[in-house]
RNA sequence: GCCGACGUAGCUCAAUCGGUAGAGCAGUCGCUUUGUAAGCGACAGGUCACGGGUUCGAGUCCCGUCGUCGGCUCCA
């Protein structure tokens, strides 16, 4: 549902409403004024409310929380706005100490009742129902009436930081849902379940891609054979695209010197992600958390002119980040990862048309893993956290803005969310339970050309500055990884798929026959397995859908005679038996289109 | 990092009140020679995450560490 007009329709006055009788339930639960409340909006597919309480929930207490919440449903309540003074506000909210500091920001104004800055003008009002009262700007359904008990569900508990910010009290929030039917209900508990199977976590487990280990450390990713040989295949379709499209590679170290990280500026605005130093010889060095230092030393070791521009400098780049403990996901938020890097130097001439052709090359380069759908955001400058001066931040914001436009590619401001050297465009990707990750990054840079003081001679015999875009297409082979297994629910396309073709003898006497064809398979390129246990084909057939390879080839003695194989797709099709040679046709057609089923 | 939950075989899970750690799948071996999503049987598989404590006795209770999960930013 498009988000415009999810905005007070039915759906989200009926989680509006129920996050209402969900705060009642728990204010009912705890003794006279134990439980403090504080916000409780709808959100995508339910809603959630906020509360400081005496000690933590507990599932029986959502369960007591839910069977007070049907018995206020299955009573009618009205739910009746009242627009009221501040001061009004203060009396009947009296002991609610966050409701307060919300009247404050409403009296005060440009806030709303959730303290979230608004520009229109705030009315104080409140809706009641039954014997609640709260701070709200509505809308509600009309009453209790509306709501249906069976359509209803508590989800789970977390913590959640008053207003989001970490130095506030840690809330206790619990998150529910909301549906007009119980057959609503039903199909998005479903759709929960369905969204739980694509989980790259647990794919990543059931095709053997990749694990990691405590004795290793958190956030650091081992690659299986399965999960390195996607990564491959992926990384070698990307290197080729990038040669054909003016791109060269180049190859730096993991650690530098501190002095590099100073001039950088890293080590004043990205400190927080960075590991502790490394002592060599006495020189304290620090390991990457990013490229472009390395890549701006291989600028400056010779004299550049402006029939260089521009130098298009891609490496495949391993770097490493303090990530919270907290905020580690499988491999789609890790503390090492390799990023698609490169830095092109362009001077400011060439800027507009490089942006461009990053951009139109960033969306080659996902279509070819059947990536059409992403969310793109314009991030802005934070000044508490960038240094320049405010005018060069406006004309690159602009330069981006207008890249975008041209490529006429919807976007989003994500206002204050630039890298410390300048504005970008991120695209991001969304994952099975339709959280956002972050892939392409194209990022404008006009700080770290003066802090290395890089030029180039233009054709004035003069030295000039040149600019700097950084720009990674999948962002890191670990999350792309994650958000590809997800995109295809483990079923990757032929062309990337780590076992391609498993055959599958149906008695033994096929055996030989079997391992002649597998033989001719990868003489022509293709990873082919030979499924040789004793087990039945139908078991074969089982364990060969269950690891979702896209050609289950059975041989038995009609096969055998014929010279041909049968294939069986993951999709449960059967083609009519065909020869080694069709069969290849079939198979480079499919790899070369990067066909998607 | 913070709040909460969780951690038992390769995987998914069980073990009542604190009383000898169990199943299915996967694996190995044997039998079966099979026609499109699970043949039959046997065997093997464990430092109950790790460290400490309480107890006659701890997978179970307590403390700490490590790790994982949900959330904390987005989700209007």
């Amino acid at each position: 549902m498009a988000k415009d007009n999810y905005l007070g329709s039915e759906l989200w006055r009926i989680r509006h409403s129920t996050a209402h009788v969900m705060a009642q339930a728990v204010r009912d639960i705890f003794p006279e004024g134990a439980a403090k409340i504080a916000i409780g909006p709808p959100i995508a597919d339910g809603f959630y409310y906020d509360f400081d309480l005496p000690r933590p929930l507990t599932p029986a207490d959502l369960e007591e929380i839910e069977k007070r919440m049907r018995k206020v449903l299955s009573e009618e309540h009205e739910f009746i706005r009242r627009e009221l003074s501040a001061d009004e506000a203060r009396e009947i909210f009296k002991d609610q100490t966050y409701k307060q500091d919300l009247i404050a920001g409403l009296e005060a104004g440009g806030f709303d009742e959730y303290g979230e800055p608004i520009e229109e003008d705030t009315v104080i009002s409140t809706y009641s129902h039954d014997d609640f009262v709260d701070l709200c700007r509505g809308p509600h359904v009309g009453s209790t009436k509306d709501l249906n008990p069976k359509a209803i569900k508590l989800l789970n508990v977390a913590g959640a930081y008053w207003r989001g910010d970490e130095r506030n009290p840690m809330l206790q929030r619990i998150y529910g849902t909301a549906w007009r039917t119980e057959q609503e209900l039903n199909k998005y508990l479903h759709k929960l379940e369905e969204a739980k199977k694509r989980d790259h976590r647990r794919l990543g487990k059931d095709l053997d891609l990749y694990s990691t280990n405590p004795d290793i450390g958190s956030g650091l990713v081992l690659w299986h054979p399965n999960g390195a040989y996607v990564r491959y295949k992926a990384e070698q379709y990307c290197m080729d695209e990038h040669l054909k499209n003016g791109y060269e590679f180049v190859y730096t170290p993991h650690i530098g010197k501190a002095q590099l990280w100073e001039t950088s500026g890293h080590l004043t605005w990205y400190d927080e992600y960075m590991y502790s130093a490394l002592d060599i010889d006495g020189d304290p060095y620090f390991l990457k958390p990013m490229n472009c230092p390395f890549h701006i030393m291989i600028y400056k070791n010779s004299l550049r002119s402006y029939r260089d521009l521009p130098l298009r400098w891609a490496e495949w780049g391993t770097v490493y980040r303090y990530e919270r403990s907290g905020v580690l996901h499988g491999m789609l938020r890790v503390r090492g990862f390799t990023q698609d890097d490169a830095h092109i130097f362009c001077s400011p001439e060439q800027m507009p048309d490089e942006i461009d052709r990053v951009l139109n090359f960033c969306l080659h380069i996902l279509r070819g893993f059947g990536m059409k759908e992403f969310h793109a955001y314009l991030a802005t400058r934070d000044p508490d956290k960038s240094p320049g001066d405010s005018e060069r931040w406006d004309d690159a914001t602009e330069a981006l803005r207008a890249a975008l436009e041209r490529a006429q590619l919807p976007f989003d401001i994500d206002e204050g969310g630039a890298a410390f050297y300048g504005p970008k465009i991120d695209l991001k990707m969304i994952d099975a339970l339709d959280r956002e990750w972050q892939l392409s990054t194209i990022q404008f840079d006009f700080n770290l050309p003066d802090r290395f003081d890089l030029t180039y001679i233009a054709e004035d015999g003069k030295q000039h500055r040149p600019y700097m875009i950084h720009r990674a297409l999948l962002g890191s082979m670990e999350r792309f990884m994650g958000v590809l297994v997800e995109h295809y629910g483990g079923a990757f396309p032929f062309w990337l798929a780590p076992t391609q073709a498993v055959l599958i003898p149906i008695t033994d006497r096929n055996l030989p026959y079997v391992e002649k064809a597998a033989e001719q398979l990868r003489e022509n390129g293709i990873r082919v397995k030979v499924d040789s246990r004793t087990d039945r084909m139908g078991a074969k057939i089982r364990d060969a859908e269950k690891l979702k390879i896209p050609y289950m080839l059975v041989v038995g003695d009609r096969e055998e005679e014929a010279g041909t194989v049968a294939p069986r797709l993951r999709t449960g099709d059967q083609l009519d038996p065909i020869s080694i040679e069709e069969l290849l046709v079939r198979m480079s057609e499919e790899i070369k289109n990067h066909d998607q089923v």
